[in-house]
DNA sequence: AGGTACCTTCCTACCGGTCGGTAGGGTGGC
DNA sequence: GCCACCCTACCGACCGGTAGGAAGGTACCT
């Protein structure tokens, strides 16, 4: 039923809504779900936001679950673009864990990324099924930092922590910047990322000498 | 206007209400806010959950809002009363701040205290006083910590960071903790919570030798 | 040039349903 | 008889979503 103009697109494209409507569309909403939450943003705000109707607005979307879909999708692209396949080109284990922290710290301090924290944050405005999706995208990501460091572990690189542990410590780290940070602040973004760098390795890492 | 009943209770006292029942009432809504977020759950729910109608249960509260701000006036009582005021007595400042991580990430890793998470989740389902109030609160703790760090930089004990990136790195990986830890996983709860303090205390202290 | 068929885009007007909240009354114990 | 407690029944507001059509462009035909 539903799935015909979706899935199929028969030969030529199905869908041919302005792109650049639909990226102005999930800027605007990101930024609104990650200011006021998820369930409490009607779409017609979303609407006002781009200077259409509810009923305009529903031409370029699917519904506000499916939206709210997209754009955490869209989040993760941008995450395993930006952090986790460069980091998986990594051999080196210590350079490997470096560059994740140093990666996703300078991503979500970035202003405007609002999709990164809504990625975290409105995980229970998906349908179970999307919610699955999801989620087994980050898990994947958790275990890159899981297996990091108990490779560091094996070789004696790091103090005595259970790697669950110190990749959710690592993370909570991250994630918890946009709770905090103000990009028109005392702290740069490029700081903010380094200083964490530095506290979240030293707190795993043992000393070369 | 609406301050008559709550703030002069003139002359005995102004509500008879069973606090039992107000404790499982805040109990409840605590447990459903914290699973579903403040705007996802309708009073009907909470009603549910206690065994009352959606009436009935407006004889023990003021309104949804209002009682999502006393859950979270709550909570920081308990955060004051478990963590703040015990290490506020601790003179030396290297002990104060394992105190301070050692008891928060304690607290928030027992089963059942949904308060603190909402605590830093469902802020902006409050009104613009009420969440002034409560961030206010978390400030004052927030100023704890950086000062903490503040001195022991001043002593020479800590590295080189700055105090805000170090005091809300070291928060954000124990307000993190519920997102992944499971009381009935494989690690227990303070387990958890020693292996997290050894984790920011090492990112943060310099070795004493 | 004018007609017309079709397309994308966006609107007004409306739907059923749920929300937070309340009026007013019943009931049982003291 | 009073009061604490809890109910049924209802309210207006707002929600996500849709039906159906208007506006305006374009492309092709005569």
């Amino acid at each position: 039923m539903e799935t015909e103009a979706r899935t199929m697109s028969v030969a030529g494209n199905s869908s041919p809504r302005d792109p650049d409507k639909i990226a102005e569309i999930f800027r605007a909403a990101a930024r609104i779900f990650n200011t006021k939450g998820f369930h409490a943003t009607s779409i017609n705000e979303i609407a006002d936001a781009v200077h259409l109707t509810k009923a305009g607005l529903y031409y370029y979307i699917q519904g506000k679950q499916d939206l709210l879909y997209r754009i955490m999708d869209y989040a993760m692209d941008a995450l395993e673009g930006e952090v986790i396949q460069p980091a998986e080109s990594i051999a080196d284990p210590e350079e490997r864990l470096r560059a994740i922290v140093a990666g996703h710290a300078n991503l979500i301090t970035q202003a405007g990324v609002h999709e990164l924290t809504i990625l975290v944050n409105e995980l229970e405005g998906l349908s179970p099924e999307q919610r699955r999706q999801i989620t087994e995208r980050q898990a994947h990501y958790v275990d890159l930092v899981r297996e990091t460091i108990d490779t560091l572990k094996a070789r004696g690189r790091v103090h005595d922590v259970d790697s669950t542990v110190g990749a959710f410590g690592l993370l909570g780290m991250i994630l918890w910047v946009p709770r905090w940070f103000d990009a028109k602040g005392r702290l740069s973004s490029q700081e903010v990322a380094d200083q964490l760098t530095e506290l979240a390795l030293r707190g795993l890492l043992r000393e070369p000498a």
